[in-house]
DNA sequence: AAGCGCATCAACCGCGGTTTT
DNA sequence: GAAAACCGCGGTTGATGCGCT
């Protein structure tokens, strides 16, 4: 006999979350953390299957996504590494911090690949359209910017480190020497995330195929949105645009941060001194204010069938998470 | 204002590898 | 070792929104 059926199938519910559930799941990650998936909808109060909390939470919930279009860069990244990768979505997106693999398919299938072959470039091979010589004769070659996997492989590539003491207001900077100074964990799976064109060809590459004015600049330093009140931020428009929710409440100044290399999330209080030191530091909650707020926010509407009822303080737990949208739909 | 078509993206489905019994 | 469930991934779908006529 093998194991248990994690669940019954029948009556689960699909189709979109409500704010409720996202809720409930929200709470439930809270106070357990990213638990055992199949135990989730049930430990949680949930009609749906492990796999849906798991996509719910890992594509919309997660509180270090990075919401909005992507940013040139980050498209430029996308548009190399799926030259070395192929449709290895989660490869790709582990390169991309706060982007989703869901996302970046999405981002590839309805932006990248038609601008891919309005620049006269097929999208698979990323190399030039047959039927698009002459379309490509005033772009840059392609093959210079995607040569194949093994010839790529078998170079010391460009390399691009994502080191986040280097102002995150400025793109990474391109070394067009090879390192051997990596950042990144060593894996089977390691690609240098780096265009593999030179930074004229990176304009070139901006400047025919990328408007700028078609896609939103999110600049790294938005990942991590200090949280002040702004007099001016565009953001506050919409909830539903904001990139994170504890912005349109207006708490204590925080900012989301992970650690992706071990995905632990964590909440950095702004106040930090050391807020610019490395992700990977576990940050530490000193607001008591802002604490006892999301305990309010969390016990306000607590679920009537007892279920999710959150009577600890949020301080003893190390992980801590929360959402943007549902946040707004579900506890307010 | 209504109708239509297109674009977007959240969510589902199915598969393959891994883990557990 | 076999069987069955778990987990994560990539492909696809369908609901919704938006722009155009």
């Amino acid at each position: 006999m093998g194991r248990q059926p994690c669940c019954d199938k029948v009556g689960l519910k699909k189709g979109p979350w409500t704010a409720e559930e996202d809720k409930k799941l929200i709470c439930f990650i809270l106070t357990n953390g990213q638990y055992c998936w199949r135990a989730v909808p049930k430990l949680a109060g949930l009609l749906r299957c492990g796999k849906s909390c798991r996509l719910r939470w890992t594509n919309y919930l997660r509180p270090d996504l990075k919401r909005g279009l992507l940013s040139e860069y980050e498209e430029k990244m996308v548009i190399d590494l799926h030259a070395q990768l192929g449709n290895r979505w989660s490869k790709i997106a582990s390169h991309l911090p706060g982007r989703t693999d869901n996302e970046i398919k999405n981002h590839w299938n309805t932006h990248i690949k038609k601008k891919l072959k309005k620049m006269g470039i097929d999208p698979i091979t990323h190399k030039p359209l047959p039927n698009a010589t002459e379309q490509t004769q005033n772009q840059p070659n392609q093959q210079q910017l995607h040569q194949p996997l093994e010839e790529e492989q078998n170079q010391q590539p460009l390399q691009v480190d994502f080191d986040p003491k280097v102002d995150p207001s400025k793109e990474p900077e391109i070394s067009l020497e090879s390192s051997t100074t990596s950042t990144e964990a060593r894996g089977e799976d390691q690609i240098i995330a780096t265009p593999q064109f030179d930074t004229m060809e990176l304009n070139q590459l901006v400047n025919n195929g990328f408007c700028t004015d078609e896609v939103p600049i999110i600049e790294p330093n938005e990942i991590l949105m200090p949280c002040a009140p702004s007099s001016s931020s565009t953001s506050s428009s919409s909830s539903s645009n904001s990139t994170n929710i504890l912005q349109d409440l207006q708490l204590p100044d925080f900012e989301w941060c992970c650690d992706y290399s071990d995905s632990s999330l964590i909440i950095n209080n702004n106040n930090h001194e050391d807020k610019n030191s490395n992700n990977s530091a576990m940050a530490l909650w000193d607001d008591d204010d802002f604490i006892s707020k999301l305990n309010w926010l969390i016990n306000e509407d607590d679920d009537s069938d007892g279920n999710q009822v959150f009577d600890g303080s949020l301080t003893q737990f190390s992980r801590m998470v929360t959402d943007s949208e549902s946040w707004a739909f579900g506890l307010f």
